[in-house]
RNA sequence: GCCUCUGUAGCUCAGUUGGUAGAGCAGCGGACUGAAAAUCCGCGUGUCGUUGGUUCGACUCCGACCGGAGGCA
């Protein structure tokens, strides 16, 4: 099994930087693993590498999207694992680098998704359902043929509802019997994984408020204006990102822009728990975790003995 | 200086005729298999400004004091 190398971590904790350091000392390429970069015209917002960043090194599936298509799991997979299968043929170490748990899983596990597509006749139609009947309806129509996914789904959950009846009606397998058959499948990649955090909650925040008016002082608004300006719709999936839904809103004047620079923290630092969440129960990530400054050489070093006690050179 | 209003969770506030308190937001924890920066679930964290008094019992009633807002001087 092939061995990649995953820079994990909440957000603004500097997996960037890491990536590219690794990816230099271990002749290595960066695949960005983040549901937002992959926009293209999304730069300050989702805090993508800039040219100087990258320093030299190949990044992949950063700016591969038009803002107005709306990609998936799927959609992502499909396509980051070409390159992970190119890097490893060129001979290099894939450096997987980012923040969507969701998304990085199912690289390396190689999750073969039930079909099922956004916009889709039937899940047009199943959400006109939920609309029309309620989630009670289609919960209860949902134990007939799954009960396992009715039980541990919740009333109010009508997307994972929807997305439970839309497998079953487009595949005929349920996706409580889909989602086992996957899993029994052994994952495509042997991953290391170098976690990034700080040690104190508190000391996440205060960056990511950093991070956050920097994002605009370097031109957050006038970003979303020329997302707006090339016609992308204001319900792209792009526009749901932390930081451009808020100034959506600044542009449409609803809210304004200091109001937005603190829904932009609030929700950037509820979306670094989620994160934190997400990567608690995978035990196998080495973490590093910074005091109030994060010493960078420091990290680096230990991460390069990790990787080398874990058979990379 | 006087009068009125006000002080309850981190914040904004609710609290019925006295029986030691509860909402929203924040926060914390969790879930997550084709929207995942999305979506969903769970948890109240409190010397009820302080201090006397009335009462079996006070966040609720009375006094004083302290803080805040407004009004009259």
């Amino acid at each position: 099994m092939p061995k990649v190398v995953c820079v994990v971590g909440p957000t603004a904790t500097g997996k960037t930087k890491m990536g590219v350091a690794i990816a230099k000392r271990f002749h290595g390429e960066v695949v960005s693993v983040d549901s937002m970069q992959i926009y293209r015209g999304m730069t300050v917002g989702t805090a993508a590498p800039t040219a100087e960043e990258m320093e030299g090194i190949p990044h992949h599936m950063i700016a591969v999207a038009d803002p107005s298509e709306s990609w998936s799991v799927a959609r992502y997979v499909a396509e980051a694992d070409r390159c992970v299968q190119d890097i490893l043929a060129r001979g290099n170490l894939p450096v997987l680098v980012g923040g969507t748990g969701l998304w990085l899983d199912a690289l390396i596990r190689g999750t073969a998704f039930a079909e099922g597509q956004q916009g889709s006749e039937i899940r047009q139609a199943l959400q006109k359902r939920m609309a029309s009947d309620g989630a009670a309806v289609l919960l209860e129509e949902l134990r007939q043929i799954d009960p396992e996914a009715a039980a541990r789904l919740h009333l109010k959950d009508e997307k994972r509802i929807i997305r439970a009846l839309e497998v079953w009606q487009e595949t005929g397998e349920t996706i409580t019997a889909h989602d086992r058959r996957t899993q029994e499948t052994p994952p495509r990649y042997d991953a290391v994984y170098i976690g990034l955090d700080f040690a104190d909650r508190q000391d996440l925040r205060d960056r990511i408020d950093q991070r956050v008016d920097k994002m605009v002082e370097q031109g957050l608004l006038q970003e979303v204006r020329d997302l707006l300006s090339a016609g992308l719709p204001a319900d792209a999936t792009a526009l749901q990102a932390i930081g451009y839904k808020q100034f959506l809103a600044v542009v449409r004047g609803e809210i304004t822009e200091a109001e937005a620079v603190e829904e932009v923290k609030l929700r950037s630092r509820q979306y670094a728990k989620r994160q934190l969440t997400w990567l608690r129960r995978n035990q196998s990530i080495h973490w590093l975790t910074w005091d109030k400054e994060p010493d960078f050489p420091a990290a680096l070093q230990k991460a390069t003995e990790i990787l080398i006690a874990e058979g990379l050179f």
